[in-house]
DNA sequence: AAGTGGTCTAGACCACTCC
DNA sequence: GAGTGGTCTAGACCACTTA
């Protein structure tokens, strides 16, 4: 045997792959349990488990106590999308960045956002609107709504020198969140802020996030046209 | 201490997490190693290396060897989308599907598609156009080119009966793939296709997917208006 | 009742990287 | 060189699910 004595977790996990891809294993087959396989390729169980496992999470396995473990019929696609502060992802892409503040001011904020927010209606919540610019161009239109009582100390930041996405990254810790990913038309303002024509499509990110159950933000990022969101995987 | 006895690797992340987000342990600091949490927690490290790298899988946490572990800084959030079989995305909202094979043709793909596919210029793909319907509405359109030296298979399919799209999942394993999200408007084919006015910002996915260094397919979904892309994470 | 995956342990060696 | 994470092992017990 010349083959490699290598056998660790990629090993195997390149090798379960290689089988599924080559249509030894279709979809739907039942395949040889941790301890039929540990024996085949000669190592603990522990690590066929962790080669199984990350196949499982990334949606190719699917497994079942006793049921056993079966190559997924329906393999669920899951496209991951990094989304870092847009200060980072400008930068990342060579642009020098700017962030102008538009305005900021306590009020009402619409039906949908206290809805997102599950929020009595009423509550009065802190608004930013703000522009992040590449290299003097206009990149991406934030709107955005802060609920003081998560992060009172907003109040008295300086959002004009660091953006409210940055300043709230380091001083507003958040436990969940949501994105939601959607299409909408410029209006007149957005048009102009984005230096587009009205109508034109663009792509918009809704984000909100939670520290437990009392809501933080909830933001829409309208992006410049033509902007495209690249997922791995 | 009336503490639970209980120290899965799951309780160790949660206690993690809400050091993190209690700023005991603050974006940037480094955390004790492993070695001292396994003491501190009184488990094996085994169990502490599987909470920590939980959440360095997660973006929470950066690890090195030697230089340890520590919060991240700018947690760099990683959304995820599950995309399932269109079939399946609809029955699942509870609706019933069908799908209107609209035409085939064999053809040279348009220059970007080419591009992204790296083909040489002048290879002959086969184009499928197809209506993904819910509860007899249009839900999407589908814009597809499959190569077919890598699926000859497709050629003699019956894609009136199973859509192109559940026919390369059960048929056409592959190894890697991309998706892009963008917004588009409808010019005034998709308007017809779609039922909707002319001009309506869309939500569209493009994905290719790969076996190894041949392209397999490249397909545009064009989404019904007010269609929303809803991640975990 | 029994088979399978899920997890934990105690120990070990290795790989990387900072000092 | 030394400290840290990355991984593997052999064994064990448990949890869940199906038969």
């Amino acid at each position: 045997m010349t083959a490699p004595e290598t056998r660790s977790w990629q090993t195997i996990r390149d090798e379960v792959l290689r089988r599924i891809h080559s249509r030894e294993w279709r979809p739907g087959d039942l395949i040889p349990s941790e301890a039929d396989l540990a024996a085949e390729f000669g190592c603990a169980r522990a690590t066929v488990n962790r080669a199984l496992r990350e196949l499982a999470d990334t949606g190719l396995l699917e497994r079942r106590r006793k049921a056993g473990t079966r190559v997924a019929p329906n393999p669920v696609r899951k496209a991951t999308l990094s989304i870092p502060v847009t200060r980072l992802e400008i930068e990342a892409r060579g642009a020098a960045y700017a962030h102008v503040l538009l305005g900021t001011d306590r009020a009402t904020p619409p039906p949908h956002v206290q809805g997102v927010l599950r929020l009595p209606s009423g509550t009065r919540l802190l608004h930013i609107r703000a522009l992040h610019m590449a290299d003097g161009r206009p990149y991406a239109y934030e709107d955005r709504w802060v609920n003081p009582d998560a992060v009172p100390a907003i109040l008295t930041a300086d959002l004009d020198s660091i953006s409210a996405n940055e300043w709230l990254v380091a001083n507003a810790p958040f436990s969940d969140g949501s994105f939601t990913f959607l299409a909408e038309s410029a209006d007149a303002e957005l048009a102009k802020l984005l230096d587009c024509a009205e109508g034109t499509a663009l792509i918009v990110i809704e984000r909100t996030t939670w520290d437990g159950a009392t809501p933080i933000t909830a933001v829409r990022l309208h992006y410049r046209p033509g902007h495209r969101l690249q997922a791995g995987l």
